[in-house]
DNA sequence: ACTAAATCAAGAAAAAAATCACGATTTATA
DNA sequence: TATAAATCGTGATTTTTTTCTTGATTTAGT
């Protein structure tokens, strides 16, 4: 599928997706560009090209089926395949994630946590298992696991990520405010929750 | 401060402002704008604009002092401002974030957290009480919060947002998958979790 | 059937962002 | 001290993204 959709776009893809999960439960069945372009403050014709990206036709005066929307949106960024990661440092964030059930609607499947702390091994979140890091190698392996979430304190993050990548991890999520060194075979995506906050929190309030 | 930064280069200086944290442990003094491009995989010539912003000069063959650029990006960012903030929804991910002491250092304060559950009123959460969510209106205004950060489940969302709103938070940060309705005297940020991940997955893996 | 209003589609224009290119400056070194 | 290499600063260029505009199409109402 990978048509190498721009960054905006897909997040707008999702926004667009939430709102289509809304229609469908309230029983409505087409949704127009400006309908759509007004909730989320945007131009109308910036919807009909998002669009025109997923080739999914409208019709004049009528709008977009709103079921068509949905699956041509979750065919689009790739919710239908599924893809094992597991999640590297159990504290609280980890076991957020790893609570977080809706990743799953979005083709992401969470297999295991990992930790360093022999507290917390063997515990059970939400049917994963924590295992102490050490097993992780012979995991990936095993399963073929490309993904992996790093949630582990910041001082320990380049550390961690060395071994993911030695483990032959190829996808590093990363959730800690470190910018990771790895080799060019390795791709690493920073959630950078402070910096959307900052982002929203001093554009307005002084 | 609000200088409009946009989106973009504000996620780029929260990127540059973690290296420079971790230059300052290291103890290196100075740094070069194609260092830096080469650890984000961007040009060079984008982070000395990016630094222009900042109002911070730099010296030929030498670079830029890291201390100043730390200094100069947590001024422009806000860091220093502190804003407070409640967080609305005490389920793992709500922890989580209240858990989440970094919010500190960028400036953002949770002061208490709520829910509706009656089982989990009253208990602490990293010095923060979990208040019953109908005591909220009136901590709003007796603090004088503005912000609430909201990680309600989805069915729920749209209507704490409403009570939100009437209870005159101007601020919210949506960890939600909903697009919420709110007027345009209230702004919201959302945070797309999905979003950014299924541009990173979905670009390579196939 | 005709008219008016809403909507899509798509190309043009504008705006924003990223990259390129090059002169100027500084430092290290021969 | 002269030369070379690294780096900054910035204007020009290119690319990407967004907005504007116009024409065609469909539906509802007269």
């Amino acid at each position: 599928m990978s048509k190498n959709i721009p960054e905006k776009v897909s997040n707008r893809l999702t926004l667009y997706h939430s709102i289509m999960v809304e229609y469908i439960e309230a029983g409505i069945e087409t949704i127009s560009s400006p309908q759509i372009a007004q909730r989320l403050g945007i131009d109308d014709s910036q919807v009909r090209k998002d669009f025109k990206l997923l080739n999914n036709a409208g019709k004049c005066r009528v709008g977009y089926m709103v079921k068509d929307l949905k699956d041509s949106i979750e065919k689009t960024l790739g919710f239908s395949k599924t893809k094992d990661a597991f999640i590297v440092g159990s504290g609280h964030l980890g076991l957020a994630l790893a609570k977080y059930d809706s990743f799953n609607s979005y083709g992401l499947n969470i297999l295991a946590l990992f930790d360093n702390d022999p507290q917390k091994i063997d515990i059970q979140v939400n049917n994963k298992q924590i295992f102490h890091i050490s097993k992780l190698p012979n995991l990936v392996q095993r399963l073929g696991v490309e993904i992996a979430i790093l949630t582990v304190p910041r001082q320990a993050a380049q550390q961690v990520a060395e071994f993911l990548i030695e483990s032959n991890i190829k996808y590093i999520w990363n959730f800690t405010p470190v910018v990771l060194k790895v080799p060019p075979t390795v791709k690493v995506w920073n959630e950078n929750l402070m910096g959307s906050f900052l982002q929203f929190a001093c554009k307005d309030i002084e």
